[in-house]
Formats: C-alpha cells, structure tokens, sequence
DNA sequence: GGCAACCTGCGA
DNA sequence: TCGCAGGTTGCC
C-alpha cells in the first residue's frame, strides 16, 4: 500500500512504537522478501536503538545507534502491524484481515521492541524489501542516488516541472512515475493530480515547458496540484484500497476523495462536468482520466 | 521509451 | 481461468 502518503501515514504510525526503542529481539520467518536479507540481518539490529525514523519518497529509514540505518520499501502489498505493550494496536495505514484460522498469514518479520511493543511486517506478494546501511552512505546508496525531488519539500514549482520536462516526448504519466524526477507518486496521485490541472495523462511531458525553458501556467498549475493532492492525502491518513479493512478509525480515507483513480464509467467528481471517467493503460498500468476536463493536447 | 518479471490473492 | 492490483528492475 504504497504511495508516498500511505508511506508517510505507516511511519507516523511507527514512531511511537520504534523511536527511542531499542530492538530485542527479531524474527526473520523466511530467508528473503524480494532480495535476501542482509547479512546477519537480525543480530545487526538486536540491541540498536532507533534514533529516527524518516521517510525519503515511498521509503522508510530508520536510524540506529550502531550507525547503519534500516532502510525498509513496501512494495506493493506491505504493511506493519504494531501492537503497543498497553495493548493499542496502532498498525497504521491499513490493516490484514485475519485469516480465517486467526492467524494472520504473510508476517515475514517480527520485531520486538525492548518497551514491549511488538512490530511486524506483513507482505503478501513480497515485492518489499529491507536493507541495513552505513548512515553516511545513505544518500549515495543504491536506494537513494539519482532519487528525483521529494514533492513535499519546498522546491517543488513549475520551474522545477519544467526544468525536469523539457524536451521528453514521455507522456506525462509516465514521466510522473519515474522516480528519477520527482520521487514518491504513484498510479493513484498521479491520475488524481493530473485531472486536477486538467492535463491529459499522454500529453508528452516538454509540452509543459516553453520554447526558452520556461514553465508554462499547466506547469506551474500541475506542481500546485501534485502538492495539493499529496499534501490532502497525507492529512486523511493515505489511500486504502479493496481488500483492507478498517478496523479502528486510523485506515486511510482518501479513497473517498478520488476523483478518477478506480472509477471507470462513473462520472466525473470536477463540479460541473458531467464526464464520464474513462480507463486506458500506459507502459502497462491503468490511467484514469475524464477526456472532458483533460482534453488531448494540442500543440 | 515499453514491457515482462517478481508474487499472491481476489473478483468477474 | 483470466485479468487485475498501490512498485521497481532489468532487458530490449
């Protein structure tokens, strides 16, 4: 469940239970989630404390006092469950419906914390990972260098957008989901913000510059929306999608608010409009879009 | 650039 | 049974 709000969402959930905590003991239930884990995965991390735990676009780092840092990536399908010694059960962003013996299946990590507090990691398919690094070689390691602009930080303008654009004949869906450039969207804030500035997913991403470089008002009105959207997202607690449930109020809400995302054939939520939303898919993934707020480009 | 691959589960 | 799913990678 991973896009940069929902990543956010998971590590706000996390901080009570890891910052400051020390790890005592962690269980590794198989040799691998999409690469193997690092070496000696477990005894590097049993008796460290978190001193901090951060994200960097769809990443979690959390910072230990050994000097590596924990750097963890959900894939598609990941999650944390985190049990507090009080009993609280704070698993953010979503949670895994029990199976039906009770046991829930897919926990592949299991960390439990010195103040009692209990955090696992679920992945059905696996495509998450994690890896321990030296903190100093953070920024330079094979997670991080050439990771494109944090949306979030201040920067994010339509000279930015320009800039990164000009001269890429890639549609702009595609050009929004390379990391390289801006680092941390995915398939639904990208559909969401690009109906929002009213851009046609294939329009090619130059379109948005100007012949000297710079920012066309759609550029300038795409880097507002992307922040809108993200920043809206993060404040209802992420996205939570169909097979989730909502067990104690802090699953995300912003499902509610899609516009386009997953809803082919329905009409289009911009007021007034009237449009249908229609499906079409780019480099193999579903775009959304209504053809009446985002009309084809024209040059 | 696109596209298949990684893996599992769900719904049509 | 097939198609589809919030991501990333590596090979055309």
């Amino acid at each position: 469940m991973p896009e940069l709000p929902e990543v956010e969402t998971v590590r706000r959930g996390l901080v009570p239970a890891m910052v400051g905590a020390r790890f005592a003991r962690v269980t590794l239930r198989r040799p691998n989630l999409r690469f193997p884990f690092p070496e000696r995965f477990a005894e590097r991390l049993e008796g460290r404390t978190v001193t901090d735990l951060a994200r960097r676009a769809k990443y979690l780092t959390a910072h230990l006092d050994s000097g590596e840092t924990l750097v963890m990536h959900l894939g598609m399908s990941g999650r944390f469950d985190v049990a507090m010694p009080d009993g609280r059960n704070l698993s953010p962003g979503d949670f895994y419906l029990e199976g039906a013996q009770g046991v829930p299946k897919h926990d592949h990590v299991v960390m439990a914390m010195g103040t009692g507090a209990t955090v696992t990691y679920n992945d059905v398919r696996r495509f998450g990972f994690m890896d321990l690094v030296p903190t100093a070689d953070l920024a330079a390691s094979r997670h991080f260098a050439g990771m494109g602009i944090e949306p979030l930080e201040p920067g994010l303008d339509g000279a930015v957008i320009a800039r990164l654009f000009r001269n890429r004949f890639t549609p702009l869906k595609a050009a929004l989901l390379d990391q390289r450039l801006i680092a941390g969207l995915g398939n639904i804030y990208v559909c969401e913000a690009l109906h929002r500035a009213g851009l046609h997913p294939e329009t090619p991403a130059g379109c948005l510059a100007k012949a000297d470089g710079k920012p066309t008002p759609k550029a300038t009105l795409l880097a507002r929306t992307i922040r809108q959207v993200l920043t809206e997202a993060v404040a209802a607690g992420g996205s939570t999608l169909r097979d989730y449930a909502h067990t104690d109020g802090s699953a995300g809400a912003f499902q509610h608010a899609f516009r386009v995302y997953d809803r082919v054939n329905e009409p289009c939520r911009a007021p007034g409009c009237g449009g249908t939303v229609a499906r079409i898919v780019q480099s193999g993934r579903s775009t959304f879009f209504c053809a009446t707020c985002q009309p084809a480009f024209k040059a």
